[in-house]
This record gives C-alpha cells, sequence and structure tokens, in this order.
DNA sequence: AATGAATGAGGCTTCATTCAT
DNA sequence: CATGAATGAAGCCTCATTCAT
C-alpha cells in the first residue's frame, strides 16, 4: 500500500537493500534476505514499498536524484565556469565515488529496471553546459566534448566499482586524480 | 560409433544465449526460452553445458580470450610499439565494440560470475607494456597511466553499451575517434 | 496476527507420506503425490519441512523419539527390573508393532539418512541395562547378551515388516509371543 | 537386448553396481556412475541388462540363487539332520554373512523390486524340515518355531548389516556364536 | 494496522533409455 | 556390433506477493 509512515524504516530498507543488491545482486538478493537484515515483518516491507522491483528503483531514483540535485545547484548558482567545474571534480564526483553501492547497482543491476542511457545524457548535457565556454582550445568539437563526458564519466564509475573489490592497485584517489588532470590538459586551464 | 559431438549447436547456444542475456539479463532469460530460441531439446542444452551459469561464464571466458589472444598475438609481434598501438586503435578496438551484447553482458551479469576485475587488470597490463615506452613526455607517472587506462577502457566499453539504445547522439565510431586523439594527445604523438 | 502455524496439517503431511513411503519407497513416492494426498498447494509443503528428506528424517526422528521416550520413562521409574521387562515386551513392543509403515520405513529407507546404527545401539544398551541383572544364569556373557539383544530386535522389527505382506502364515501376535517366551527361558525366569 | 556375450563383463557390472546399490542406495546410484565405475560405455550396459531394475533384480535374484542352492544340496545330502545344521550355522551362514553388500540390498533396496518375503518363506521352511525332528522337546509347537525361525534368520541379516558401519561393538562372528548357542539350547543339543 | 503462513506458477536440472552413426 | 549424444518427461524447490487473522 506504500504509506510512507516511518520514514526511518524507510531509509534502512532502502540502505540494507542497496548492500544487498550491490553484494549478491537484485535476482540473488531475495526479500526474506532483506527482511532478515531489516528485521522486519514481509508484511512491513510491502507497506513502504509496492514491490522488490520498486525498491531497486527506488534507490536508483533517489541516489540519482540526489546526485543531479546537486549538478543542478551548482549549475545554476552564479559562479564562474570554472569554479563550477572545481566544485564538480573536488566535490560532487569524490562524495558520488563514496557509494560505491549505489555506483554498483546502477551499472548492473539498474541498466535492467530503470533507463540510465537518459540519465547519462542528462547529465552530460548539464556538465557540458558548464564545461562548453571554458576551453581555451576552441578546435574541440561538441561531438567529440560529449563523447569524451560519456566515456570518462562512465570509465569513473565502472573504475570505481572496480576497486571495490581491492583487487587493482589504483584507488578512488587515484581516479578523481586522473579526471583532475585530464580536464586541466584537455581544456589548457589549471584548477 | 555414436554421434559425434556438433561444434555447431554449441556455438548455437552459446551465441543465442549471448542475445537473451543481453537483452533481457541473465535472470529474466529462462532455459526453456533459450531452448525454444535454438530450437533444440531441454536434454541437449545440458550435454553442451553442465548448468545456465555454465552457459554466461564460457560466453565470457570465450569472448574474453578472443579479445586477449588479439592483444597477445600484437604485443608479441615484433612490430613498433607505436604500430601496436595503432593497430589496438584502429583494429582490435573497433572490432571489439562490434560485438555489444558481449559487451553488456561483460559489464551487467558477468559481474556475479567471473571475475571481471583480474580480466581487466591483465589486459591494462597488457596495453600498459605497449604504452610505456612511447611516451614523449616521461612526466606521466605509472600510476597515472594506469589509472587512465582502466577508466578509458571501462568508459569505452560502458558507452558503447549505452550507445546500443540508440538515445544517445554519439555513435560507436565517435568513441573510437575520441580513444584515438586522447592517446594521441596523452602520449604527445601521432598515429 | 498472520495465521499461525497448524500443527494439524503438519502432522498430517507427517502421517500420509509415511504411508506413501511406507508402499513406494521414499524415490517413489513424489512430492507432487503427497501434495495431491494431503490436498494442499505445494508451497505449504516446505512452510513445514525444509525439503523432501526433512520429511522422511522427521518421521523416523520422531517415531524414534516417541519409542525412546517410553523405554526411558520405565527405565527410570522404581519398578523392579522383572516389571519393567513386562512392561516393554506386553505393551511397549506391541504398541511398536502396531506401526507397521514406520517400522518398514525405519528397516528400508532411513538407513540412507539417518544413523540407525546408533539409534538401535542407544535403545539396546537402555534394554541391556534392565535385563542384567535378573537373569538367573550368570554366565551369560555381556557380549553374548548384547548380540541376543540386538538380533532379536532387529529380528522383531524386520519380521513385523514382512508380516505386513500378509504371505507369511505368521502373525505380529506370534512374534510377540516368541520375544516372550525367549526372553523367559533365556533369563530363566516367567513373567 | 541382453545378449550374454562376455560373462566377465556381465559380472563385473553385477559386481559393481552391488557395491554402488549399497554405498548410496539404488536411486542414488545413476547409470552413469556404474559406467564409469565398470568403465565401459553405456549402451554396454544395455547390451546385457535390459534396464537399471533388471540389474538389481539380477543381484538379488542370483544372489539369492546362490545361497538357496547350497541350501537345497545340503538339504538333500543323505547326512543326519543334525548334521545339516551343523553346516548350515558353521558354514552356510557364515559365507552368507560375508557378502553384506548383498544383504544391505535384499534388506532395503530389493523390498521394492522382488518378492522377499516368498524367499524368507521358502529358505525358513527348508530349514524347518531339517529343524523340526531334531528337537529333543517336542514342546516347541510349529508355529512358534517358524516364528522363531524368521525372527532370528532376519535378525542375523540386519545386523550384519548393521556391523558393516563399524558403530557397534559386536562383529559378524558375534552373530554367529549367538546363532549357534541360541540354536543349541533352544534344541537342546550340541553340535 | 500488523503480521507471516499460504500460495502455485515456473525455474533448473536429472537421468534412464534409445538409436543414429 | 558398439557407442555415447540425444531426448523430454518429470522431479524438487523457490519466492514474490497476498490476505486471513
Amino acid at each position: 500500500m506504500a504509506r510512507q509512515r516511518d520514514e526511518r524504516k524507510r531509509k534502512q530498507i532502502l540502505e540494507t537493500s542497496k548492500t544487498l543488491f550491490s553484494h549478491s545482486g537484485f535476482y540473488n538478493t531475495s526479500i526474506s534476505q532483506i527482511v532478515k537484515a531489516v528485521d522486519m515483518p514481509v508484511g512491513t516491507i510491502y507497506t513502504y514499498f509496492r514491490s522488490k522491483e520498486d525498491i531497486i528503483k527506488t534507490i536508483v531514483e533517489e541516489g540519482w536524484q540526489e546526485l543531479y540535485s546537486q549538478l543542478e545547484e551548482i549549475s545554476r548558482s552564479g559562479r564562474a565556469d570554472r569554479e563550477k567545474l572545481k566544485v564538480l571534480i573536488e566535490n560532487i564526483i569524490p562524495s558520488l565515488l563514496q557509494d560505491l553501492d549505489f555506483i554498483n547497482i546502477l551499472l548492473t543491476e539498474a541498466v535492467v529496471f530503470t533507463r540510465i542511457e537518459e540519465k547519462i545524457e542528462k547529465i552530460t548535457d548539464l556538465v557540458f553546459s558548464i564545461i562548453k565556454n571554458i576551453s581555451s582550445q576552441s578546435n574541440l568539437s561538441r561531438k567529440y566534448m560529449k563523447t569524451a563526458l560519456i566515456v570518462i564519466f562512465l570509465g569513473i564509475l565502472s573504475s570505481a566499482s572496480l576497486v571495490k573489490t581491492n583487487t587493482t592497485e589504483i584507488t578512488i584517489e587515484d581516479i578523481i586524480t586522473f579526471v583532475k588532470e585530464i580536464t586541466e590538459s584537455s581544456l589548457g586551464i589549471k584548477l
């Protein structure tokens, strides 16, 4: 019936499910496992969410919303583009890369349930609007820049997701450093 | 003599499953769907594969093997590093990006079934060994280059997978162009 | 409150399965047959038992428990040993031989699923502790008596199981008479 | 098609299956396991036996035949009854108890496939015909003696089968000793 | 309202036996 | 004849969701 009674419980279900989905995958995580983990009766879950699918969709949607609203806020702020870019790279992205469970779900499970292409498109457009006037080198075509943005954005997410496994020698910090440097060298600026 | 193992059947199961897995996801594709698609009796599937999981593992493993052996061949060839890089970007990567179903499975479903981190690590090391002596700018640290390789490699794959949906304005060609240019500008060379 | 666990259903599944297992054997009795016989949906079976194997294990375990607790009660009672023996032969064994389905399962199917050796050992020890001080003839060695107990106990069960088929001319009563007489003559007493 | 080509192979299939059936049970032993154990192609098995069931039936039938023919031979021999009994207890039974796999199958798996009741009946009758005139105590009724025979015969088999697990302190020798003594004391003779 | 037993379609896999080669 | 790939009915069990209590 999806009434939002206790917001604390709702968040707990969401957080716990996120961890479980990220670790074992959506289909390998049963409602009964979630129920056990949050220590609530099955019925209660269905008081907050219409279905299991609704849970993962909500995780993705709310996680995405949070990221997007941060971006929008910066974008709409009166700051200089270069300043916006700095915040994006030094604050927003690092904060995003903190939530590896979310990224993991976004990249793997969410594909089936949400139209991430649209989300990526939307976010890329926003960043593009910040970037496009900064470049000192006007020889970069729009197409090239958009491609660069998408490849690098998705690359960052995937790499971060990979880092989680601790198999690679690189770290989240390395990734952020890379983003900063590639941005600076591509745009010919210094942040 | 009894009937011989039919390699054609095996390949057909693999190809058909790849498509289905890529489109609907591993868990949303039932054995009975595969069976219907390949028009074989259920039992036959199980004479070629031990389990449903074995099918997806084989898809990933063999697909990866193909990619990796191409890379190794180039790597081992006596050509100049710059020449190798050219082949990588102009032949191997484009050919890899042709098989979007494979990439899609690799990025989403395979995570649960195979240790892709190791694969990425291995492939990145191989490319790194080609790249490391090319750069005219020795100021690029090893860490930076490895990070760059991982981010961009994964970025390419994810973007290509996204392109499949036809929602974005960019194309596979744009991605390849981007790779070429970023490589050239990063290493300060012209391929 | 949701529905309460229905002990009646549990017992019904157990009883019905016992009959079916005894008649056709464990592997020749399918879950769907049980389901049909108890007229419940499949799922219900699995809310009461973890698996088909769990059902037969429970049948054996609970049946055994019942027998064993009767024995223990007598054993612990303050009565004279000869009195205990009388109860054993005139009440407990006849009551045990009443449940031929249970005996049949115990002797045939249960071997694979439970450690009956341990059960037999345990029960024999208990009976031995009652018997050992009764005998007027101390020339019976401990080893001999234990062997006698095991052979005769298992013999009774197997014979009873055989009687079920109505092929033999002997009956359950004959078996009980035999037990009584052999006991009396072996121990040199009159019950 | 069950042609008996190579008797050696046939025996090998029978022996191997007997071991496997005894250890894991009939239904937990697949034809493919037998095939692996005897290192023959599946088809070959079906050259010697019509079906899996045919294998177990043959094991029981031939094993039983062997036992029965020994008994018949003794029975038909011109020896004195007491002499016959001696051979039965000192030779035939010990030899029977040697083949625990056979006994195990007889008691558990065979129940479903063969009419062991008839076999037990038949064998008991034969032994009874030897015994009936020996007894110095004519107070033993026919019913009593038949019951005793059945209970003790089945008890011996079951106990022997139990001994296989090495959990009990008694041994095959103890069982044989017991049989001898109980026979002697029941019939009031000395073998 | 809160609970968790009940539901049953549908999933994956096995395996004795056949029969094309 | 010898072989072992092919077959497909049937087995066991899961699990998201509902709804009686």
